[in-house]
DNA sequence: TTTCTGAAGTGATCATTGATCACATTATCA
DNA sequence: TGATAATGTGATCAATGATCACTTCAGAAA
């Protein structure tokens, strides 16, 4: 990892990188209960206050995580929608294959983005990362009422409850236990909802 | 809340009830971070270690929260469902009214459910409960490839989706502030489903 | 170059928490 | 009435998040 530069300068020099990069690994390898801003400063080879004086408590460490990984996701979602097409209905199921993808193989992390008990939900950094997000999918964001507004929360919608009941193994029984087997199921049901996007106008 | 047997006798008598009914309260009102064992059996009046004799652990604490939650989850959906006709859509539209009622009525007990880094997924009292659950709305569910199959998972993930993201304050910008308009607008669009729906064969 | 100032890292320390242990108390039932 | 197991107690441990006064050092100012 960090190469060895065995002589410790007493000013580390990338601090707050590293400390960023060994939470995420922990975050995704055990969970967010698993960060402890004591073992990553060990981990890192400096002392525990050191952590303080980047990120202000453990709260800002995670918040920080969530925002890489809506960029990460945000960063997904445009590589793949880039090479579709973009008839929308071809865009959103590229979309919700990334989407589904990244909670599928990185569960703890994709986890981490939604729970607004751990992380600052005010942070201007995720505020920036997470809105990326809002706004690829539900490019015609907007009222509900409208049909752009439907499909774009519809979809939205069946996509992450897809994703998050999958990973939150409420679907065990349903699912093949194979990873990409389980991925490549429920990609294919984003297809189901079809009929929902022709009656709301969406071309194919 | 317990009534003021002055005399504290040794022993407690209702304890495992009491700090579960306390513990449920909290996880509510602050979340499953702010759950501490020791405020617990303060809260009830006795000794931090008295808990232990009735959980191994934490974690069994919030297991058995989320147990109750789903029972009470599965009551409200069951009770909801009894007082509409047994035409399909129709059911499903009820049990997605309950379904996100609930979800934004409690929001910190609804994710306590799904939190599988939390509690315990093996315990036998929890997977009762959330059995409850997941035969209530998949009551047809199995292969995902079926139409059957496709319509539970479908419906079970759009609802599911609608009210994760809701209470995750990821459709702040999309619905309205007030709790009763946003609970309508959201049962309201379950009704987009209907091609879904028929289109996999489902009577109105 | 030298000086000085603020950012970055240190070690000590505190309160809180989850957990365990030996011990005390009492409900239950042989 | 006793014995026994269940239940509650108090002491204690290790880990953690956090704060504080103190050092070290990098870079701007002189």
């Amino acid at each position: 990892m960090t190469d060895k530069k065995s002589k410790k300068s007493y000013h580390h020099g990338n601090l707050r990188a590293e400390l960023l990069v060994h939470t995420l690994s922990v975050v995704e390898n055990e969970g967010p209960e698993a960060v402890s801003g004591r073992a990553a400063a060990k981990a890192v080879g400096v002392a525990p206050a050191a952590v303080y004086r980047h990120f202000p408590d453990k709260r800002a460490l995670l918040t920080a995580c969530a925002a890489s990984a809506f960029d990460q996701l945000a960063d997904a979602i445009e590589a793949r929608k880039s090479d579709s097409q973009p008839q929308e209905m071809a865009q959103f199921r590229a979309e919700g294959e990334a989407y589904i993808a990244f909670a599928l193989h990185r569960p703890n992390l994709f986890r981490l983005m939604f729970r607004g008990d751990v992380i600052d939900g005010e942070d201007e950094e995720f505020l920036r990362a997470s809105g990326r997000l809002q706004t690829a999918p539900g490019n015609g964001m907007g009222d509900p009422g409208s049909p752009e507004g439907a499909v774009s929360i519809l979809g939205w919608a069946v996509v992450h409850g897809l994703a998050t009941l999958a990973i939150d193994s409420q679907l065990d029984r349903e699912l093949p236990a194979n990873l990409v087997e389980r991925e490549r199921v429920l990609t294919s049901m984003i297809s189901h909802m079809g009929p929902v996007f022709r009656t709301l106008g969406v071309k194919d």
